[in-house]
DNA sequence: TGCATTATATATCAAACTGATATATAATAA
DNA sequence: TTATTATATATCAGTTTGATATATAATGCA
């Protein structure tokens, strides 16, 4: 496991706290990372075959049900390597919008196109962030139970705040195409 | 050329503007897109071939000098292929800070390292920060030159608005950090 | 009670993309 | 003269996405 592959590190990092099954994963990422970690199926269900063969997570079966659940739990080589991962410094932060690539070409389409992909993308953040906010006074609220939270109201805040800033760009964008326009 | 690769769209946006050998569009990538699109030549070769093929571009080699030099031209083809891309709605606007995914598990962490990881990602944004604004202040200057410099203008803008609120962020999630070390 | 829909759950795969590497020449700096 | 940097194309293993297939359990509703 010297391949020091992301999806591996993301999913040690979920086990690290409670012991999860690859659809728990797939659940809690895109409730809570999705907002600046994104990750499919088709790479966390291989992840998770990796880890058990590398030694860093153990897999069972769930007995509730018949269901064909496997439940995975974090081994102690696991914690050690999602620590070792996590003392490293960060290689890459990236930004992929194609809001914002689209309208870098805006001058090869009309205005109005231009606008829409405007206010289609101020629609998707103001549809956002009331989830966003509502996790921030969640975590504010209970602050201390947990020693985790302030981690997680950390990458909140940087959602909230970036949110903001976007709603005000959006201003700004319009502003500039339509005073353009007269 | 029914599959609508994003790659394709970049380097026809790019094309639209000036013919360009791979190298180039490469440079003009880094220089300007990399803020929120980034490409390796793994993926600027092989689409330039799917571009000529597709009859979306021409390609000529450089006579300049001896070197094997391909210079691509966008065809008449390509423009409407451009031109239909961006009308479309935009299909995903993508995030990927590994700075906050480490932030989020910081808990399996001591908070020496969060700290750490926090003042490498306002270094990098102190870093870049003056290079926007150059850009901000050369597009401003010279907006009525070409139709092109506000579409440049919205998404430097973008990147002014966001660097700034990033840094602001850093303050305050080191705060909550060291507030709650005493 | 029956039927439809949604949630739970695992798995695979083609297509796309990155990051690294290989190769070679031209221009510039020491 | 030599080393380094810039120009230029090309390829490939490894990683990830997005879609799809499959199946059962739980819930809603008529």
């Amino acid at each position: 496991m010297a391949n020091e592959k992301k999806i591996d590190c993301v999913i040690l990092g979920l086990l690290s706290h409670e012991e999860l099954t690859g659809y728990e994963i797939k659940k809690r990422m895109d409730k809570t990372l999705k907002y600046f970690w994104g990750a499919s199926y088709g790479s966390i269900y291989p992840a998770l075959s990796d880890l058990v063969n590398c030694g860093l997570a153990t897999k069972r079966e769930g007995t509730e049900n018949k269901r064909n659940k496997l439940i995975y739990t974090i081994t102690d080589a696991g914690r050690s390597y999602l620590k070792e991962w996590l003392a490293l410094p960060v290689q890459k932060d990236e930004l992929r919008y194609e809001t914002l690539l689209k309208l870098f070409f805006g001058n090869e389409q009309n205005t109005e196109q231009a606008l829409s992909h405007i206010k289609a993308f101020e629609e998707k953040i103001k549809k956002e962030l009331p989830y966003l906010l509502e996790a921030e006074k969640a975590l504010k609220d209970y602050l201390d139970e947990d020693t985790a939270h302030k981690y997680y109201l950390i990458t909140v805040e940087f959602g909230v705040k970036t949110y903001r800033t976007y709603l005000e760009w959006c201003e700004e964008a319009k502003k500039i195409l339509t005073d353009s326009e007269e």
